[in-house]
DNA sequence: AATGAATGAGAATTCATTCAT
DNA sequence: AATGAATGAATTCTCATTCAT
């Protein structure tokens, strides 16, 4: 009678680790199933297909970062300097974290893009992270540079995210987080036409 | 037919198309082979390994970017205004063609990581690109701004990048690449105080 | 048809049968799963590569010798000539035997020298071999004499072995055995000096 | 106008030194080739196959061992114990020899058996080995003995040749050298009865 | 004579997936 | 639920051989 020995939340989470660390492509069935303690053949019972896992695996992080990170944005009790700054914060600590860690953050949007169920998942998350720090600045800035700002401190965060791993230096994101968050106040005092030209 | 049918630099070009395409790992030495419509024996007359090969490809585009983007930032005949124009306009132009494209611009970044010795080189062909946008605004800012608005502006063209790649449209690179070019131009008025707080 | 079709014996006895016939180096993994009634893919469940299962073939066989050839070599409770005679008689039905055979009596050797590790195995193997019959002369020899005469020994049933194989002719190593059988018997009785001088 | 580089003679010796240190089926004829400062396509030009190379290499030991070592045989000038003397020594020195080496000591049997046209080339010059040193026997003994001495001997030689290679340790063949010299000056003045049962 | 490009068959190995137990 | 044996297609790479120049 075989006793069941890890669910699929744990598949999930020892399948991310994995595929962060060495890539989609670069991770086998069998690799995932011996960190979870199991025969490759038993992730069967679990998932149909290595791309059904993945496709979990990457609505398990839009989940996180929506439960964990976005939802700051919206947290009506704080300033938009506090939110801006939970919000960025916490991204940070999840992208650097080597567990959770930014499978979307920049890794894996290659092999997003192999495979189009998966680049659908992705935009969705990318678009819930600007939806979110649009959000915030909407509480300072007109609609037009809201956007623009949100679109832009992605951006920053996406592509430092990608030096960080380059140069396996941490600091390249988290003096784009600094940046980010410096401007919303500084700015904040400006006048809206040095605001208009400056970004 | 052991008549020469390609040369060194179609196998390069073609794999990097591929690459490009389907990622390293995607794309088979059969899938190249095809493509330069070869057996997959052949490739081995010019590369030992699909690795040397990807190496070659690597330095083939950090080369393109050398001699095609980087160099605007150094002809001293222009000024900075026009010189990063050229540099970003070009990169935007490079980034978006589907044949040259961008390998490195954002594809390949997570390959790379996977194996030590195109880390390496990806690192370089970044290096580069610093260098080549600090030259720039070395001519306008003092040290420590140049140095923090070139790996801005080069981690949000890497970051709308993916945006472009992840969405499927052009203009998320484009209104960064109008975006950094404006900033010079603007700023440059603006007094070093704000300078040095906006940035 | 995942029921089970073969064990790890049965491969590893097929792989002896084929590495005999066609050497290491000329037998493929096919060749072997094909030999077994399976794919070449199913192969790698009980091995991790050829080399791997190259080394268990050669422990096999040095077991098989150590329990069916060695042993007697240490039966206490027989004569150093029956167990010389025990030894030998059944070293040569090993040796030619189509089955189980010689891939340690001579084939394979040269295999062995190419890989280090096997070359180690294959030094295991003979040093059991000469200290079996080592220990039997030294019963009736000193130990100078005993050793000569365990190398010797060895040395001419390898070099008939191989003889026999050359020339498709079992009677060189029939004829090596009965010899170094009659050896013993004869010599038992002359003196130690031309004991000394004869060997 | 392409020059001559090489001569037939230089092929075939640099393949012997490369089938020697690595046997024939881990040689390839690239390996061949680039030893000879060759282009692969290049050796087809002096020999039709990988096969026909290999045939002319066994011959050209053979021939070497003719006219250097098993001549000594024929040598009526000297005493059979000079001539055993000089042939055997004169076989150890090849034997160990890192260039002209023993391809067919025992490196190579195990490929010669593997291609009936090769295996009976390693007969034939087994089969002169065998005559060399069976006339000088037949200057002291009557044919029977003749005969088994030499078979005898050389089986010694072949055996303690391969565990010199197995153990890599020149002394086991120089110690079955010197056992066999000895044993004709010692048993030369035996009388026939021991003669015929001690061997 | 020499080259070197091209071939194509075949090698070892990997891996997602299936399924009887 | 878990296993682990089996599959078969795909992958990287090797190599003897051919042949136009």
């Amino acid at each position: 009678m075989p006793k069941q020995k890890v669910d699929e939340q744990t598949i999930i989470l020892e399948a991310l680790k994995l595929f962060r660390q060495k890539s989609y492509f670069n991770t086998s069935m069998s690799d995932i199933a011996s960190a979870c303690g199991l025969q490759k053949g038993s992730l069967y019972h679990y998932f149909p297909s290595k791309e059904e896992l993945m496709k979990k695996v990457i609505k398990e992080v839009h989940e996180f970062f929506k439960t964990n990170v976005f939802s700051h944005a919206y947290d009506k009790s704080c300033s938009p300097q506090e939110r801006l700054e939970r919000l960025f914060t916490s991204a940070e600590a999840v992208f650097l974290d080597k567990e959770k860690g930014s499978l979307l953050g920049n890794m894996g949007v290659e092999t997003a893009l192999m495979v189009p169920e998966f680049a659908e998942l992705v935009r969705r998350f990318f678009m819930d992270f600007f939806h979110a720090v649009k959000t915030i600045y909407l509480d300072k800035y007109p609609e037009k540079i809201a956007n623009e700002l949100a679109e832009r401190s992605v951006a920053e965060i996406e592509g430092s995210l990608m030096f960080s791993r380059v140069f396996n230096d941490h600091s390249y994101l988290k003096n784009t987080t600094k940046r980010i968050l410096s401007r919303i106040d500084k700015v904040a005092v400006a006048d809206k036409e040095i605001k208009e030209t400056v970004f």
